[in-house]
DNA sequence: AGTCGGCCCTGCGAGC
DNA sequence: TGCTCGCAGGGCCGAC
């Protein structure tokens, strides 16, 4: 699934094409895209204009505004494995795994969600406001992602490292950081010379630093290069895919030369996926976990 | 409360 | 060619 770097991607783009467009119509054309809204989607946004596009981690929501209302509700989206949110012109055909379709008062291009394997849905919530920062109720819970101001370094180092558990299902738990996903995790686990099964409880402060710079260097980089796409399935909202995957230290390469020292790569199962990691760099630490 | 496995889906490529 | 299997970038929920 898209991780933070390709979210991003397409929040940039989102932000371009829909802000300050009025919505006309929402049509649904699967339900799992909608599992969790309580009402009719098109009741929820027809008449109701685009403010912007944000994002937190991997969720992107659109804050809407009724004409003289304050903004309190938001159309949030994730993207799940397969999700993609394109603009296209309302004329053009309907793509194979189209699930909702948003049109705008203008006539111009219209919003598609499409989702392969149908794990990503649109809702639309209210707002919840805190002291640091607005976000949707529904993601209220998770925490900021590395490049948000309110992300607390130090707080995350006592937070992980009072965890009992591995240190790459930690970097997955969106309740301690978001945005992470398994490419992105294995990446920074490279670049900090971590093993995935690391107790996280055996980290020190120093090596916390390291890995949090390590996860922002990759995916700083990734964005960089419009995000990472091993196929068609990652797209920005114009339908082009990111190049990424061709800076890809371990993710993906197994038996392949670690860039650092040569030895082939490995992969182990992990969590019902996989790990990718240099068995010289990365050395299984006795009494790992997952 | 924290941790962990199972499960929600569809499609694609490898191997037989 | 056609089948089955394993695998795919996530997160929610229930069981301990």
């Amino acid at each position: 699934m898209p991780e933070l770097p390709e979210v991003e991607v397409v929040r940039r783009g989102l932000e371009t094409w829909v802000a300050g467009r009025e919505i006309a119509s929402a049509e649904v054309l699967h339900p799992r895209a909608v599992r969790r809204n309580t009402g009719d989607l098109a009741d929820l946004l027809v008449g109701r204009t685009v403010v912007s596009a944000e994002r937190r981690g991997k969720y992107l929501w659109l804050p809407l505004q009724d004409a003289g209302s304050p903004v309190e509700d938001a159309l949030m989206a994730h993207l799940g494995m397969s999700g993609q949110l394109l603009m296209i012109e309302p004329k053009e055909p309907a793509e194979k795994h189209l699930r909702v379709r948003i049109g705008f008062a203008d006539g111009g291009p219209e919003l598609r969600f499409v989702d392969q394997r149908t794990f990503g849905h649109l809702l639309v919530s209210p707002l919840s406001v805190r002291p640091s920062r607005t976000v949707p109720e529904p993601i209220a819970h998770i925490a900021p992602d590395p490049f948000e101001e309110s992300f607390d370094d130090a707080e995350f180092a006592i937070k992980i490292r009072r965890r009992q558990t591995g240190v790459k299902r930690a970097l997955l738990d969106q309740s301690l950081i978001s945005g992470v996903g398994n490419i992105y995790a294995d990446e920074a686990l490279w670049r900090a010379r971590l093993h995935w099964a690391r107790p996280t409880e055996t980290l020190t402060g120093k090596k916390v630093a390291e890995l949090l710079a390590a996860a922002r260097s990759v995916m700083t980089e990734a964005l960089g290069e419009g995000g990472t796409s091993f196929d068609r399935l990652y797209v920005n909202v114009n339908g082009e895919s990111g190049y990424f995957d061709r800076s890809l230290a371990v993710y993906g390469r197994r038996d392949e030369p670690c860039p650092r020292c040569g030895a082939p790569v490995r992969r182990d199962a992990f969590m019902n996926r996989s790990s990718y990691s240099c068995p010289k760099c990365q050395p299984r630490p006795r009494n790992g976990r997952w």
